[in-house]
DNA sequence: TTAGGGTTAG
């Protein structure tokens, strides 16, 4: 209960008052310290424990899984293989969870036999680990076939495809599943709403998301969450329509969050607003001090219109605060095995090879008539080197590496922390087309399926 | 044990 509550030190109290502590204790303990989000703390207890049982290895497991600790879940899990652990229903859960969070579809797909071979059963909440797992890995078809051959499906179930549907920019679909679910009479709460908006989102169905967005109080009694108003933001800035995006700000009930204000900066940039931006950009500063965004935005909107002085100005303000970017990481799976690449990382094994690929790359996408997209991010350094930057962005060094290790014909697979950029998107149609090559990448927003030169986004951003 | 959340120069 006090884990629950996150109370770690006061488990510790209760754990430390028992003279001789059994498996059922450590056991409750690990799951305890994991919940608090110590999960170093969690793995030494577990590692101390004289003996473990089945129960004490799935709460380690699931520990990593929820700390979003991925590869550690994993490899517990090949040990768990090793040293002939009984794996259940709840330990493939966790285990899905984990490669739904690194997009690894090799080893999810593998779980996958793992849990038909041994026959586990199917409960609702696996088969959903199932779903949620071939939607985020980027194969929604299969997800779609599993989903449909369930024999149960409860509002998580259909909240996870109407979600993946919207990543996936299928978003008239996803409020047809919306509709499927209301028949069969599932009873939507906020999180659904949360993918049905984001839905309307990506195809900009602008009125038929106010519609759902009413709908939430008045057919359901549910009172909308800040994340509800964002979507909303999100939806008519997207659109174009920041005079209404503002509004909804405006008269939010209660104070709009960093969301809100990003979501508006963000459009802001999309149709160039400057006054608007510089609106937005403060408020969000106001909220988070730190947020690279409101200053990377704003910068980009004064790149956009030329206004170097006050680019310059910005970047000036983020050295002397300190403000720091996320960098870039690009993942990518080769023979169950998850390779991890940072923007202009040249410690891979194989970099030599990387290398020679990307100069290939560069070589057959120039003959197809490719100029770098250079111009509105970077001011201050020569187009030779800017150039440089944008090859080394850790998608192009992962799509290359992906083009030596994988044999011909299947596709790369991509999952990125941070949205894509521009020029990586170019290159990448290119690169889908000039290889011919099936890519899909999932930035930490939605999916891109690059094929024959074309994206599945269709330039929603 | 399962569903989401606004963005991004290196």
């Amino acid at each position: 209960m006090y884990a629950e509550l996150g109370c770690l030190g006061y488990c510790q109290k209760v754990f430390d008052g028992i003279h001789e502590p059994d498996v059922v204790c450590q056991t409750a303990m690990i799951s305890a310290c994991a919940k608090c989000g110590d999960v170093d703390l969690a793995r030494k207890m577990f590692d101390e424990m004289p003996e473990r049982d089945p129960i004490a290895w799935n709460a380690m497991l699931a520990g990593y899984a929820q700390c979003g600790k991925s590869r550690e879940a994993l490899h517990l899990f090949h040990l768990m293989q090793i040293h002939d652990v009984k794996l259940n229903e709840v330990s493939m859960v966790s285990v899905l969870s984990a490669c739904t969070h690194l997009g690894a579809l090799d080893q999810g797909r593998w779980a996958h036999v793992y849990i038909e071979r041994n026959r586990l059963k199917m409960t609702v909440t696996l088969g959903t680990a199932l779903v949620d797992m071939y939607s985020k890995c980027g194969n929604m078809n299969k997800a779609m076939d599993f989903f449909w051959g369930m024999k149960e499906r409860n509002v998580y179930t259909w909240t996870s495809v109407i979600g993946g549907l919207a990543m996936n920019g299928a978003g008239e679909k996803s409020l047809e599943l919306f509709s499927l679910m209301k028949q069969a009479g599932v009873r939507p709460n906020e999180v659904t709403f949360v993918s049905v908006l984001r839905g309307c989102c990506v195809v900009g169905l602008v009125e038929e998301g106010r519609e759902h967005f009413d709908s939430m109080r008045r057919e359901y009694g549910i009172e909308p969450w800040l994340e509800h108003y964002g979507c909303l933001v999100d939806l008519y800035g997207r659109a174009g329509r920041l005079d209404e995006a503002l509004d909804v700000i405006n008269k939010m009930p209660m104070k709009p969050h960093a969301g809100a204000w990003g979501a508006l900066l963000n459009a802001c940039r999309m149709y160039k607003n400057t006054e608007m931006g510089e609106l937005a950009s403060r408020k969000l500063v106001e909220l988070e001090t730190k947020n690279h965004g409101a200053y990377v935005l704003l910068s980009n909107i004064y790149a956009e219109s030329k206004n170097w002085d006050r680019v310059i100005n910005v970047r000036q303000i983020m050295k002397a605060k300190g403000v720091k970017k996320l960098p870039g990481c690009s993942v990518i799976e080769v023979d169950r095995e998850v390779h991890e690449f940072f923007a202009g990382d040249e410690t891979h094994p194989r970099y030599n090879e990387i290398e020679v690929m990307l100069g290939e790359i560069s070589r057959r996408l120039k003959l197809a008539g490719y100029v770098a997209n250079t111009n509105p991010v970077m001011y201050d350094i020569e187009e030779e080197e800017k150039e440089d930057t944008l090859c080394k962005h850790s998608e192009k060094v992962a799509i290359a590496f992906g083009l030596i290790s994988l044999k011909e014909g299947v596709p790369i697979r991509i999952v990125k922390n941070l949205r894509v950029c521009w020029d990586c998107h170019d290159v990448t149609k290119m690169i889908s087309k000039v290889f011919n090559r099936e890519i899909i990448v999932r930035d930490r927003n939605r999916f891109h399926h690059f094929k024959e030169g074309k994206c599945s986004c269709k330039g929603y951003w």
